[in-house]
DNA sequence: GGACGCCGAATTGTAAGACAATTATAATCG
DNA sequence: CGATTATAATTGTCTTACAATTCGGCGTCC
């Protein structure tokens, strides 16, 4: 169990104080000066833990005005994420697990608010027709993750939509090198999943889905393969030093 | 375009220059006074940057061992989704909506493993003994906290753990008016699901834990109904410190 | 009387220096 | 050779100071 910084102390201070006066994004919160007093540790510490917090939105900080409670925002947090994609790995299997589980699982109200609300299948059509005059791969990407995290946010319930938010954004890179037809196989999926659940017909539309996002699974075996003949090749890699 | 502070030109030039050196989580960078001077900033400035990535678990930082990159984990993630949760204010039935989905989401997977590794059984019977010795209402409510954290552990699916554990936590105060007698339901009700799925019917269990898990629903609508009759003054009690 | 601009004060942003806390490495001792 | 202690490097925190930014009011000019 690693011991709290006092910057974390404060941020998690700062949560709760939040909480308990019930701030909603754009109420003001005590100045920096009045924080270190209230909690009893120097400005710095206070400025280490708003720092931090004002870089993933949480709170917003200007002269004069002082801090104020931003909304999180997930693109923000997953900019200061994307690079590190590179760096990281999260076992795939387990993300694909967890993708299958939370997409599927809000299939049953996205067909139910559908049957209600037309305009919510328009929505995901124009997103897949977005997907289909994409051209650059970067764009590709980014309607892929767009639809999928649509998709979960047409459930209604918003605290999935935040949770798989995140999990797209961790799952970014396993997409990166997608060849262009499987493009067009995944909008063809797509298509099919929206279509079916505007009929109503989750069930179907979670076999579909699961397989859809199956076929990264079958992809990743392929290069672990592809790596291992090739790591038994040469086998005295080591990572470089960092200092300059 | 609102300009960047200086902490998050440092963030950013940390980014070019991790990928630049293809740095891997684990290798080391260069400490905050080689970093200051390197990028011609204050240590302050690199500090707030190196702190605010740290939070995120994209550095790693401890004396006399100075800077490394870090792996980012869910579990840490997490923490900046409770401010998300905490701000949002979700409605008890999206927390509900949300519960079914994450939970039952991972019982096929928590009965596959079980029929490989039996223990898995006695650690949830366990919890499900310890939470039948209990008396006091905070033992019970932090045993059936356990346990429903335990089941999704089970699954395998860290992430998915990761995200479970937020979303009982921000649960746990709409669980507190529980009668004694629903106590011995719930309880009950936790034995035949693991039973359930010991025998390998996780289909069953998906019924009966959605079943579990709807309780809540009934027993708000009644509270609601309650509170529009007295029309009282709203109660904000949560008191919290930091969790380790 | 109203619009415009200017000035001052409050607050965040940045800096430098000092010391405490922590821990990896080296030195020492049994 | 192993365990323990000493040392040094690095982060963690505090204090103080000042620069930069912006909000609000005040005065001036038309």
């Amino acid at each position: 169990m690693p011991k709290l910084s006092k910057s974390e102390i404060v941020a998690a201070k700062l949560r709760t104080y939040s909480i308990n006066k019930g701030l909603k994004p754009g109420d003001r919160l005590p100045t920096e000066g009045e924080l270190a007093e209230q909690f009893g540790v120097s400005r710095v510490s206070v400025r280490e833990a708003t720092k931090a917090l004002g870089f993933l939105g949480i709170v917003d900080a200007a002269p004069r005005r002082g801090l104020s409670v931003g909304k999180v925002s997930m693109k923000r947090l997953s900019r200061y994420l994307s690079f590190h994609f590179a760096l990281a790995d999260y076992p795939l299997d387990e993300l694909i697990d967890t993708r299958i589980v939370v997409e599927t699982g809000g299939l049953r109200r996205v067909a139910e608010r559908m049957a209600k609300d037309p305009s919510i299948y328009e929505q995901l059509n124009a997103v897949n027709d977005k997907l289909r005059r994409a051209t650059k791969k970067s764009e590709w990407l980014q309607g892929e993750v767009e639809f999928h995290c649509l998709l979960v946010a047409s459930s209604g319930v918003r605290a999935l939509a935040a949770f798989n938010d995140l999990v797209q954004v961790f799952f970014q890179k396993f997409r990166a090198g997608f060849s262009k037809s499987r493009w067009k196989n995944g909008i063809r999926g797509h298509q099919e999943i929206i279509d079916t659940l505007r009929k109503g017909d989750y069930q179907t539309a979670t076999a579909l889905l699961t397989e859809h996002i199956n076929v990264h699974r079958d992809r990743d075996k392929l290069l672990k393969k592809k790596a291992r003949s090739k790591n038994a090749a040469k086998s005295g890699e080591v990572s470089g030093s960092a200092s300059a």
